[in-house]
RNA sequence: GUGGAUAUAGCUCAGUUGGUUAGAGCGCCAGAUUGUGGCUCUGGAGGCCGUCGGUUCGAAUCCGAUUAUCCACCCCA
């Protein structure tokens, strides 16, 4: 294994065998969000590096300490992006789309980075699916961002989720819960971890985050943020709750959920995960009112979460979720002689325009080692061509799975016995599986075929 | 950035107190009357034993460093 090189660390190669599987899950989320009205917006992989030091925080660790940044060639500060927020906030305001009706209504699905160090869950390159809400106030807005992260997730029949939910206030409230909070953190100074030290001065919620159980035990009767809500704060936290509980959806408050992200205002929420290690937050988001003013534009209330991929992905495996495995080859036409391996190209060329998957050979095989090729690879149906074939210009269609064969004209006729058995194979695939909508979706497919 | 574990074939792993050409299963390729896959049998390809250095007559094996992976902290998705 003397390779050149290998992958950087912190990142992954999607294989064949696995991309189908990412791409139904990616096609799904993209799809759900399309369904609450979510249109896609692509944005750069790297952004003026100032975007990320004022929305993401430039005392965050995100920012100090995780960020991919360089100077190009013409002395610029660029950053790779460490998250989806920032570059989609400043497109929206660079083409003022908030001048259009608003709510504007995006979602994305893109690469991330971050020098962190790798585990369970945790990458240097990783993908993002999220959504975002620019231009709108009301507890419905968080209710919906919420349920579109739930049903995105159900949708994929993820489960054992727990949505935790908080409110981290606005900024004035929350100075007035840091000063108590620090007041009540000073008075046990001594008896905190190191790490809790140093926070008590930058970001004194942090602490309450802290899995020390020396902090934990402090932390328990520390002064609770929505006891410290004002008055507007209170009545919205109250919103979101009361949409939730008319679309039925559970949560549970966790007033130590604390994003590492400043520009979050009032509503945070993770949906969490015990099936994936220690990184169990497979979504995470909130409110961002003052984000957009703090970028130059107006003020524009506004909201959105992310959802790590491959932390998705990990779930569904850790799960054992059935997803849609890759289309497998419909056809794969073997052939023996130089004459019948043209007519395999032929018709395999002649099934791929009508859309099917056809495959012959490539690399001079055997016709044993063909068919087991053809096994090998999933296909659904094997033709063999040799001189019989040629000359009376028929073939049998072997269907793989019960060594049934029939008879097809290599002219006239041949695709619509494919189109035929391909079908009742679909059919018989999709009532197994219960799937009476799916039925009716291909019907009306068939109808549209034959138009 | 801190800590723990690990590193032998494409994959999962053996490899004795240091001793000659480094093994298995699976996978891959080919064959078992020159026209048909799955089961079985036979053969073959494929390893600088993560990398570099040290100890030794001799290192996959012992020591050191380095890199990578996994797990946890931190942080986050």
């Amino acid at each position: 294994m003397a390779l050149l090189t290998k992958a950087p660390r912190g990142t992954q190669d999607i294989l064949p065998k696995d991309s189908g599987k990412l791409q139904f899950v990616e096609g799904s989320l993209l799809d759900t969000a399309k369904r609450y009205g979510f249109q896609e917006i692509r944005t750069p992989v790297f952004e003026h590096t100032e975007l990320f030091l004022r929305s993401v925080g430039e005392t965050t660790d995100v920012v100090q300490k995780e960020m991919y940044t360089f100077q190009d060639k013409g002395n610029r500060s660029i950053t790779l992006r460490p998250e989806g927020t920032a570059g989609a906030a400043r497109a929206v305001l660079e083409h003022s789309l908030h001048n259009d009706a608003l709510p504007v209504k995006v979602s994305y699905l893109t690469g991330c980075y971050r020098y962190e160090k790798p585990q369970a869950g945790r990458l240097r390159e990783f993908h993002q699916f999220g959504i975002e809400i620019f231009g709108a106030e009301k507890p419905a807005a968080d209710a919906e961002i919420i349920c579109v992260a739930n049903e995105a997730l159900t949708h994929l029949g993820v489960k054992n989720l727990q949505l935790q939910l908080n409110s981290i206030g606005c900024p004035a409230c929350r100075a007035e819960y840091h000063k108590a909070l620090r007041a009540y953190f000073e008075a046990r100074q001594e008896d905190l971890c190191d790490t809790c030290k140093g926070r008590l001065e930058r970001n004194p919620m942090r602490i309450l985050d802290c899995k020390s159980p020396v902090c934990q035990d402090i932390a328990k009767d520390a002064p609770n943020m929505l006891d410290y809500l004002c008055d507007d704060c209170k009545e919205h936290f109250e919103g979101v709750k009361g949409f939730l509980d008319a679309a039925g959806l559970s949560y549970v408050i966790n007033p130590r959920i604390v994003r590492g992200l400043d520009y979050y205002t009032r509503t945070v929420f993770e949906f969490v995960s015990q099936d994936i290690g220690s990184q169990g937050t497979v979504c995470g988001g909130g409110r961002y009112d003052g984000l957009m003013e703090e970028l130059g534009g107006p003020h524009l209330p506004s909201l959105g979460f992310g959802m790590g991929i491959e932390r998705l992905m990990l779930v569904l495996k850790n799960q054992g979720a059935e997803l849609p495995e890759d289309p497998p080859c419909n056809v794969y036409i073997a052939s023996m002689g130089d004459a019948a391996a043209k007519e395999a190209f032929r018709i395999a060329e002649l099934l791929r325009e009508e859309g099917f998957s056809a495959q012959c050979d490539l690399v001079g095989r055997s016709l044993k080692a063909q068919m087991k090729y053809a096994d090998k690879i999933g296909a659904q149906h094997t033709m063999v061509l040799g001189d019989n074939e040629l000359a009376a210009g028929k073939a049998n269609l072997k269907d793989m799975a019960t060594g049934e064969q029939v008879e097809v004209d290599l002219g006239e006729g041949l695709i619509d016995v494919i189109y035929r058995t391909q079908l009742e194979k679909e059919l018989a695939n999709i009532s197994q599986a219960g799937g009476e909508a799916d039925i009716a979706a291909l019907l009306s497919g068939i109808q549209n075929r034959e138009e």
